[in-house]
DNA sequence: CGCAGCATTTTCAACGTTGTAGAAGGGAAC
DNA sequence: GTTCCCTTCTACAACGTTGAAAATGCTGCG
């Protein structure tokens, strides 16, 4: 197919390793040499076998991306932020879809699939704790999300906690009371999920302020998707629970939370007021506008990329693992009172936390 | 790091070679030896390295799709169904984002970053007719979308204008007369781009039904997002013009023409039917929900995929290039009057689906 | 017993690149 | 003039794998 550092060697009649040295820039090359094969280059459209150059150097400049699906906004977006971060490493991304499947996921942590990859970020969700030996892999790997904690990689994670309990007293400063939860997945929260810390912080906030926690306003869905909000308010309004305010884990939730509110004939925000979670493009478009928990996803995805980075880099060094959360604000939008123009309101704490 | 080939064989008592025969599934192995040699490859925990293979076979089994960004819905779901597609024939996908930028496209065909890849599915958004002469490039490359025709390479592409005429006969047979268009890009609709073809197909549509153009109806905008949709409505609506029917070029408009609407005071469908062109996951979760043009993403994926490996598997064949269309159907929802539960809907060709 | 025919395994070279070692050439210092 | 050093360039080997071809050993048959 293409031309060889051999084919380009020949017409500039210096060795094959001239050539390479031109090529990476090493600095005892005549400027004549050097002209010489840069024309060679040129005429044949030479380009460096990135193939044969990874098995040289150990590495190939690809870094895998393991999500449950690119169609799911989030993951979209965050594959888009990672792709980004990447670049400015000179790194490919191989995106790799594992449905939220358990068995998929674990087929790509084998890295039976990724051993093209100079590493991988890995995004759980049919994995959990129990599974946390199996991150224990011989190649470097970076954990994103909530799924599994202290495990033997480093990990990337957002301060679901504590954004939940600024959600919550978001919604008490603009006089509500009555908040539902929507998007809990069962009745035991002691665990580390996405839901079941975002639901801890929802009870501590409301604790705090004295307010009794009501548990028939505490929701569970079937899918965290719009179809799941919606149902969720038609239930709710189905058995007479009074609420004025509604907090969704997550944005697809919640856009289902505006539309069941509509078609029950409530009105946002005057009576119900409504918060999602992770700002995703899409909740700035909505109408109401949705006000939401921006739980740092660009910063997110840059740090990934960078301990992943350090990992690929210096291999030898059996670093402990190291856990970064993310800085979170609450982006206030029309669906909590806000005007059109969208203002940043509660900011974060302490980035890198030690392991435990 | 990992085990070698030279490892196991050292193991396992024999030479490399035959250890690559295991591997391979080579048929003269005696099954001692052939479980000798697994048990070395199990005891090592020893993966092939796919560097080194790719390098003696030239291929290295990954594919690139560059595509604008992954945070429009649009291109989240296609590269969803690149990556499915993929997958059946054994292949990961390298995901890189142009933004839509002419020099960044031309960038990624110039094979400056993708020499690892053993081919491209590109799906240009700013490069034009006039760049077709770039795309006869050295390695496989599958043209998506509809920036450039008849260019060197194969195409797979979709019906976009007799979609749209098929879009506009729907709005006719429920009544509509005066059906705006949302999105033209210019005055001059003569070049091959999607703005370009979807018009061309809402003006036939009219010329057949004898229904004279109105030029004021046919509204640009500054880009094809949400906030662009809803601006076309406001401005029409200023300007006092009078419209039963909108049809917007893409999704994403078409959720700001429903916003739009919904902010001056306009029913939906009762005022104004409103379709999009997509079928972006989001439509159907809409308020109301959206009818749309399906232009058949998965089998342009896989029609995508397919052609490509064929590329890659015939290098040598200089076979002419081929175009292929996806089939298109029209989704009937709210937004054109069709209720949540299956109704009488309007044939648009070649299918039509049932709303779900 | 010798050899063809086959199953099984090995040796060798090659894919395209880069690190290591060192050779060739020229100039400066003695 | 000799020695030493520096710049510039080259030869060789190696990265881990696999195709081609050759080597080994066994079976059956004349």
């Amino acid at each position: 197919m293409g031309a060889t550092m051999h084919d380009v060697a020949l017409i500039a009649g210096v060795s094959v390793k001239t050539v390479s040295n031109v090529i990476n820039d090493y600095p005892h090359v005549r400027p004549v040499t050097r002209n010489r094969v840069l024309a060679a280059i040129a005429e044949l459209g030479y380009r460096p076998n990135l193939t044969a150059r990874g098995l040289r150097s150990g590495k190939t400049g690809i870094i895998g991306l393991a999500v449950p699906e690119l169609r799911e906004n989030y993951f979209a977006e965050l594959a888009d932020s990672v792709i980004r971060a990447a670049e400015k490493h000179g790194l490919g991304v191989l995106v790799e879809q594992t449905n939220g499947d358990r068995d998929t996921e674990r087929l790509v942590i084998s890295g039976a699939r990724m051993h093209f990859t100079d590493g991988i970020l890995f995004s759980p969700v049919g994995m959990g704790q129990a599974d946390a030996p199996l991150l224990d892999v011989p190649f470097p790997l970076v954990l994103l999300g909530e799924r599994i904690f202290n495990g033997p990689t480093d990990h990337v994670t957002m301060h679901n906690v504590s954004s939940a309990v600024a959600t919550v007293e978001h919604l008490l400063s603009i006089g509500r009371r009555r908040i539902a939860l929507v998007g809990a997945e069962g009745d035991d929260d002691s665990d580390a999920s996405s839901w079941s810390l975002r639901t801890r912080g929802y009870r501590r906030a409301l604790d705090q302020a004295g307010i009794p926690g009501n548990e028939r306003l505490v929701r569970r869905t079937s899918h965290w998707n719009r179809a799941g909000g919606a149902a969720a308010i038609h239930e709710m309004v189905a058995e007479g629970q009074e609420f004025d305010a509604v907090f969704a884990l997550n944005d697809a939730l919640a856009l289902g939370v505006l539309r069941g509110l509509q078609e029950v004939g409530l009105r946002v925000p005057e009576d119900v007021a409504v918060v999602g979670f992770d700002n995703v493009d899409e909740s700035q478009y909505a109408v109401p506008s949705l006000t939401t928990v921006d739980p740092g996803r660009e910063e997110i995805a840059a740090t990934a990329v960078e301990l992943l980075v350090e990992r690929i880099n210096e291999k030898g060094v059996k670093a402990p693992p190291r856990t970064v959360k993310a800085d979170f604000h609450i982006v206030s939008r029309e669906s909590t009172g806000a005007g059109p123009v969208p203002s940043p309101l509660v900011a974060a704490t302490p980035r890198v936390e030690l392991p435990t």
